[in-house]
DNA sequence: CTTCTGAATTCTGCATACTGAATTCAGAAG
DNA sequence: CTTCTGAATTCAGTATGCAGAATTCAGAAG
């Protein structure tokens, strides 16, 4: 006879940490550079170092955070050059993804549903909103090529790509190139042309990944903030 | 006046400790489904628990150790479906890698350096000598692309690969073609031919990932050990 | 002989304490 | 005024100790 607490299931210091530190990052709350002291996130936690330190291992062990010489660790700064090289990886990973998905002939229910998300978003939406609508289309794209390990995957590659995220989402005729190229990806899903599917999504990364490296490039304020947050 | 210790480099029990255990999975040593016990584990590797503790939270997070219910941890069972899912991933990096190899025309001569060792390896060698020429052709051809986070990605999957790798490599017909098809790669790269290196390269891990996955389904026994290791 | 109940055992997660190293600051020498 | 040396401080890594939870085993009831 188990009891399995299904229910009262406490969220782990660990993960807790693990989540807000994440999130911290992404968000740009805890600006690239920033110096993280176990005790002060501790402190700001409520939690003793322990699970900040096993948290912090996982955010070294994801690149978000690197080895400052010996000082401690700091918020792993963003450079352009990795940020590209990144959005040629998950070129390949959504590339394979819409490829897969088209052979199957997926349903695209739920994608044309993240689409008009994204629409919504796209034209009266925050650009928190903007954010979390694109990383879901591109999540739904995952999920219907029916292979889980390519979000599995991906999941180590997005953090990196959201942080830079916000810097071409500003521009609305990104956004707007943006969604259109969501949108003729699921029209050749629905079609049933993996080739085709996988050359639109491949591009869609590539056209992204150059939009922000020259905004990275471009607006270096953006990404070189050092101050701390509170 | 720094005195970075460049020299004298301790290797941190953590990442120590999580090596070793990382190394006794891929390998084998600990069997899928064995359970690990913080406190066992923290007596053969001669430091507490805290160290361990970190250790198996990596590798959790990396996917070669999952939950067991609450009866902690356990190595993750090697799932021929996620295997063969895998090997789809890294086709799609395998490809990208290749691709761009052959389009920046990069030099081949470390990877034909690999094909030599590799046919060395597959006539006169052990498994792991086998194994590590194969990983190492793949890290070879990461680095040939130019692109640093295609390894970076990789590495994550890699571990999962490897584990079912020596499976596959027992079969003397199949160390034959792997290294065929890593020479038609290597091939495609020098000509300079993009389109050609990519398909090989994606065509050679579908092939060996349909091959892993026979196995796996085929002899079922060899993954479903559960023996402990001294 | 099977099953239910309860107590002991085991184990993980977290906190606190200690040690060792490295940075930083202060004071003295040039 | 600059620079070098040494001591204090700060901080990460590790070990140990504690508390909560769950499993397991033993004993009794049916």
């Amino acid at each position: 006879m188990e009891m399995v607490s299904v229910l009262a299931t406490r969220p782990d210091r660990v993960q807790e940490a693990h989540e807000v530190l994440k999130q911290a990052i992404l968000s740009g709350e805890l600006s690239p550079c920033a110096p993280l002291a176990q005790e002060d996130l501790a402190a700001r936690l409520g939690v003793s170092r322990q699970p900040v330190s096993h948290a912090l291992a996982l955010l070294k062990h994801q690149g978000l955070v690197i080895d400052r010489g010996r000082k401690g660790l700091m918020v792993a700064p963003i450079e352009p050059e990795r940020v590209l090289a990144l959005y040629q990886v998950r070129g390949a990973l959504d590339g394979l993804a819409a490829r897969l998905a088209a052979a199957r002939r997926a349903s695209v229910a739920s994608l044309v549903t993240l689409l008009a998300r994204g629409a919504t978003a796209s034209d009266s939406g925050t650009l928190d909103d903007l954010v979390e609508a694109d990383a879901a289309f591109h999540r739904g794209l995952y999920e219907a090529s029916g292979n889980p390990a390519i979000a599995e995957v991906a999941n180590g590659v997005w953090p990196h790509v959201l942080r830079s995220m916000r810097a071409v989402l500003n521009d609305p005729d990104y956004r707007t190139l943006a969604w259109q190229e969501h949108a003729a990806i699921v029209a050749a899903i629905e079609t049933g042309d993996p080739d085709k599917a996988e050359a639109l999504a491949t591009g869609h990364a590539a056209q992204a990944g150059r939009s922000t490296y020259v905004r990275l490039t471009t607006d270096p304020k953006k990404v070189t903030g050092t101050e701390n947050a509170t």
